[in-house]
DNA sequence: CCCTTTTCTGGAACGAGTCAAGAAAATGAT
DNA sequence: ATCATTTTCTTGACTCGTTCCAGAAAAGGG
C-alpha cells in the first residue's frame, strides 16, 4: 500500500500535476478495489470532505487515461476501480451479490488472444469476464 | 431467418404469449445482431409505429430471461442484444467506431472457464471481449 | 365468449455520468 | 519567493438510458 509521497511520485512519473483530489482518489482505489464512483468518493471525502463529485470523476478519468489505473464496467454495474494495470488479470464476478476477485490468467500470459476469426480486427486485449456464484451466497442459497 | 411463425414458436416454446410487439422485437433482434435498444426501438415502429419504448424494453428483458436473446453491455455502451445464444461465442470490438463481430471460441469448447484460482466461486460461464481496431477504422487511421 | 392473468401505454422519475463557466491551485520562470 | 500561465476544481444544471407506476388493453384458458 504506498503512502502519499509514493502515490505523488506516481502521478509525476506520468506527467500529472499532483493535487490534493488526486491523491486522494488514486489513495482510494489501492485501499479499496473494485469500488464503485460513489464509493471512492465517499473515501475520498472522509480525508477531503469538500471534495466535489466531479473532481472525482475527473481524477478517475485522468488516473485512468494514464495507465495508473484501471477501469472495469461488467454488464449491469457501474464503473469500478482497481489499481493493478498492466499484469493481464481477469475478474470473476458473483450474479447474485456482484462481488468481484481477481483471477490470474489460466493459459499462459495471454490466453485466448489470438480469435479463431478476428473478421480482419487489429486486437490488443482479451477481456475475460467469469460469472459465477461467491462462496458467501453459494452458502446462502443453499 | 425465421418468419413470424417460427418466431411465435419460439415464444410459445418458452412458455411466453405471443404478443406483437414481442414478435416484433424478437423479429428485430434476429434481423439487426447487436443493436442497441433504441435502434430496435426504431425498427419495430417501422412495422408497429405505435409501440411504446417500454413495451420494447420489456419485451427485450423477457425474451434474454427466457433465453431467447442474449444481452451484452460492453464498456461504455448501451445494452445490446443478440438472437445467437447458447453456443459460447464471444465477441471483438473496435474501440474507435464500436462495431461488434461475433468469434467463436479459440481454444476448444470452454476456453479459460478454468480459472488458475477461482477464488471459491462457482463459475458458470467465462465472457470474454476481444478489444480492437477494425479493418474501416484501421483503413481510416492509417 | 367471458374471465383472469399478463402485457402494454403514457408519463413521470431516477441515477450515473457529462457539460460549462468561473474560481482556485499547481507548476515553471523571473 | 513571487508572479504568470496553465491546468484543475467547484457549482449546478443537464443529458440519456433505463426503470417505476397506475390504469387500459390484449392474450389464453375455461
Amino acid at each position: 500500500m504506498p503512502d502519499a509521497d509514493e502515490l505523488s511520485e506516481f502521478l509525476r512519473g506520468s506527467d500529472l500535476r499532483v493535487t490534493r483530489p488526486r491523491v486522494a482518489v488514486l489513495s482510494a482505489v489501492y485501499e479499496l478495489p473494485h469500488a464503485s464512483t460513489d464509493v471512492l468518493l465517499e473515501a475520498v471525502r472522509t480525508e477531503l470532505p469538500d471534495v466535489s463529485h466531479q473532481a472525482v470523476y475527473d481524477s478517475l478519468h485522468t488516473l485512468t487515461a494514464a495507465g495508473l489505473i484501471r477501469r472495469i464496467q461488467p454488464s449491469g454495474s457501474v464503473a469500478r476501480y482497481e489499481s493493478r494495470t498492466g499484469d493481464n488479470h481477469h475478474h470473476v464476478i458473483c450474479r447474485h451479490c456482484g462481488s468481484i476477485a481477481d483471477v490470474d490468467c489460466a493459459v499462459g500470459e495471454t490466453p485466448c488472444l489470438t480469435a479463431m476469426d478476428d473478421h480482419g480486427f487489429t486486437i490488443d486485449e482479451a477481456e475475460v469476464i467469469y460469472w459465477g456464484t461467491c462462496p458467501t451466497c453459494s452458502n446462502h442459497l443453499s
